[in-house]
This record gives C-alpha cells, structure tokens and sequence, in this order.
DNA sequence: CGTTCAATCAAACAAGCGTTTTAAATGAGT
DNA sequence: ACTCATTTAAAACGCTTGTTTGATTGAACG
C-alpha cells in the first residue's frame, strides 16, 4: 500500500498535524477519498502504519528477552542483556533494507512526542504490558533495590532511547559533521553502554560533593 | 503579558500547530487581533514566549560552567559539575515559583521536538554556542578522548535531559504512582547521576560480551 | 477641552482542513 | 456479454485556520 509509505515518511518528518490527507494523497499518487475507504479518517492511517511499524519491534524485544531468560536457566539477567533486549531490535528494524532508515527512527521517536490526544491510545495499545515485563527482569537484576529507583530509571533509559530517536536528525548539525548519523548499528551499541552505565550510576546513587 | 502565560501553557500541552491564536486569545481573555499587533504572527508571539523562558536559563548554564572553572584554578572541570551546570538551572527554573512547574519542564521537552520548520531558528538563536562551551570543558576533563566519543556521549546526555522532560508528564501513569512527578528537585539530582554515569559509561566503552 | 496615539475589539477574508457525496472505471464470475 | 461488488476520481461541504481591516476606546499632554 503506497499511502501507508508516503504517510510514513511525511508523518516522521512532520508530525500528525503537520500532515494533510492531501499531503499524503499527492506523495503516493492517489487521492483523498482513497485515503478514507481503506482506513476511514486520517486518524485510522496514522494508526495503522504506527502499529504495523511498531508491533514487530517489540515481539522481537520480547523474542529476545525470552531467550535470554531460557539462556539465563532461572538465574538473573544482566542488566546490559536487558537493555540489549530493549534497544538492538530498534536497531535491526532500521538496518533491514538496503540503507540505513534513518526515517524510521524519526517515525519511533516523533511518536512518542506528538501532543495529538490519540497518541495516548496508541502507546496503551502498543506499549501497554511491555514496561511492566521490563520491571520484572531488573526487580530481579537489582534485588536489593526498591521500586521508586528502578522506575526512576528505567524512565530514564526509555527518555534517552526515544530522545536520542527523536534527535537523531540533528546529530549531524549538532557535532559538525563528526558523527555519522547513519551508523545506526554504532549508535546502538554507544546507547545501549550509555544507557547501561546511566542505568547503574543511577541505581548505586552518585554522590559526588 | 497574559497573552504570553496562556500560549505557554498550551504550547506545552499541545505543540505548536495544536494551538490557535484562537486558543489563546480565548485562554487569555483577549482577541486575536491583539497578539498580531503584539507579536506580528503566531510565530512571533511562539517566538518570544520560548526565548524569555529559554535565555535566563542559558544564562544560568554559562554563569554556573564560569563559576566552577574560576573555582577550579585552571584544572580541569570534574564531569559531574559540567553536567550540573547544564541540569541545575533546568530544576531551578522550574522550582521558582510556589509550586513545581510542570508546564515548564513540558514546554523545554516539547521545544526539541517541534516539527515545525520556524523551530529550527529558535534553536539556532538560543542554543548557537552552548553546545560548543560544553564540549570545551568536556575535552579538558577527558584529555585523551577523541571528538567522535565526546559528542556522541554529549548527545546522549542531551536526548536524556530533552526525552525526560519531554515524557515527564508520563512517569505517574508509567510508574502507576510510585514516582513523584512533582519532585522535581529529585528528578533533577537522579538525572544527574544518571546522566554522569551514562557518559563516563560511554567513554570508556563497555565492552560486556 | 481637543488632540494624539497606542491598545483593543468585532467582523470579514481567503485559504486549507477532514470528510462526504456522486459518479465513473475496473474486473472477476457467470 | 452481463452483473455487481470493489476501487478510484473529482467535486463539493461545512468548518477552522492565520491574518487583515476599520472602528472605537481611553489615558497622556499642552
């Protein structure tokens, strides 16, 4: 389906309300009422590429996790086996085709900023049993911590993951020219140390000064 | 101006083109023809209410990076106080008034993520030579690091503090009410150790498996 | 009191929005 | 060859948008 396409790009690279129906219909050479027989308003568009873009990145967080759990035989995870559960398959989505897509990690990160009030329903959709599977592997990473320190930063880890998404057009802007915005793989395993470290400075408690 | 307080506080909950002068001139109890003759156009008046917000708090940044390297008599800056001066002021800002500001923090987060074109000014005005000042006192404190890993990690510092207070309006349904979305000087001090141990994680690069 | 001038207001403007309607084209099954 | 559900196309609908207009206010000043 080229709407699907076109509304996948324009949307990650202006957001819902930045982007007509027109838009959408003039990209992928067709017209507005096609847009509403197939998926009945703007609404049901945007939803359906998010969904059919988003569900398979976390069956594959889940895959992953899984296996690591089979793997760990009843002990603990790692925490950076967790994170890596949480980040390498946002990696693979966007190095499946030929070049990096680099709009697809816009598309992840632009959705979890959008105001636009069906956004909400979206992420209870998509999202809604996956922290909670997440919290039940660190509880047993950290068992000595309490809940407010791990949701804390298990926060903070989800903030820099869609940040660093949401952000990474200006990566090039923004260094000069000296990270490459396209070594997707590379940013990957920076956040997932950089995440992993933040994760466990915050857990131990800096106190510095 | 109350026509200022009332786009700031919808600007904040629903983003730039998800607010009408309309709406403003409503909120505020005036009419739209009065933020034309203020403010020229919607822009302007966006314009002007994200620059008196931004600009003292980057003042503060510069004040607090000046004062510790007066303080530190020509060593190098610890990395923890690099990033509090780019944190602190953030909390300070939004703990001002009688209760925290959550709109603030809101409107920070949601700046970064605007889709709109006119943005990409605001950024450019407001943001020019900060990133550069860091980085200056980031290469002294790590002297035999190359610039790719400084910037990269820098990023990550920054998508964490502009993804945390982007979602912060989510930690209370994320958390099911164990953390406080109004401590925000907590919020602040855990980012900081968060964001330290992120980067100097990163730095070193973890090399786990 | 009369003049000035910045500030305010309701009303109108053209353009663009999501959506609906109407009608034409398509194409597989009989 | 005919039927009829599916798909496309163009036009129109009602509404909202940012902006502009022109009239009106009201305090400041000689």
């Amino acid at each position: 389906m080229r709407l699907l396409e076109s509304a996948e790009s324009l949307f990650a690279s202006r957001g819902y309300l930045g982007v007509t129906i027109r838009d959408v219909a003039k990209a992928s050479r067709s017209n507005v009422a096609a847009a509403h027989y197939h998926f009945g308003s703007k609404e049901g568009l945007v939803m359906e590429m998010l969904r059919s873009r988003i569900a398979p990145v976390n069956e594959e967080r889940l895959q992953m996790l899984a296996d690591a759990r089979s793997k760990a035989e009843g002990k603990a995870l790692q925490p950076i086996e967790i994170f890596e559960a949480l980040l390498l398959p946002l990696g693979r989505a966007a190095t499946r085709g030929e070049g990096p897509d680099l709009r697809f990690m816009q598309l992840i990160g632009r959705s979890f900023t959008e105001p636009a009030l069906f956004m909400e329903k979206v992420h209870k959709k998509l999202f809604r049993e996956l922290p909670e599977i997440f919290m039940v592997e660190l509880r047993r990473a950290y068992p000595k911590s309490n809940e407010e320190d791990l949701y804390w930063n298990l926060h903070f880890v989800v903030a820099t993951m869609l940040g660093t998404l949401a952000q990474h057009r200006r990566l090039g802007l923004f260094t000069g020219g000296v990270c490459d915005e396209r070594d997707i793989k590379g940013m990957i395993r920076r956040l997932v140390a950089f995440a992993t470290g933040g994760f466990s400075a915050g857990m131990e408690g800096v106190m510095h000064k």
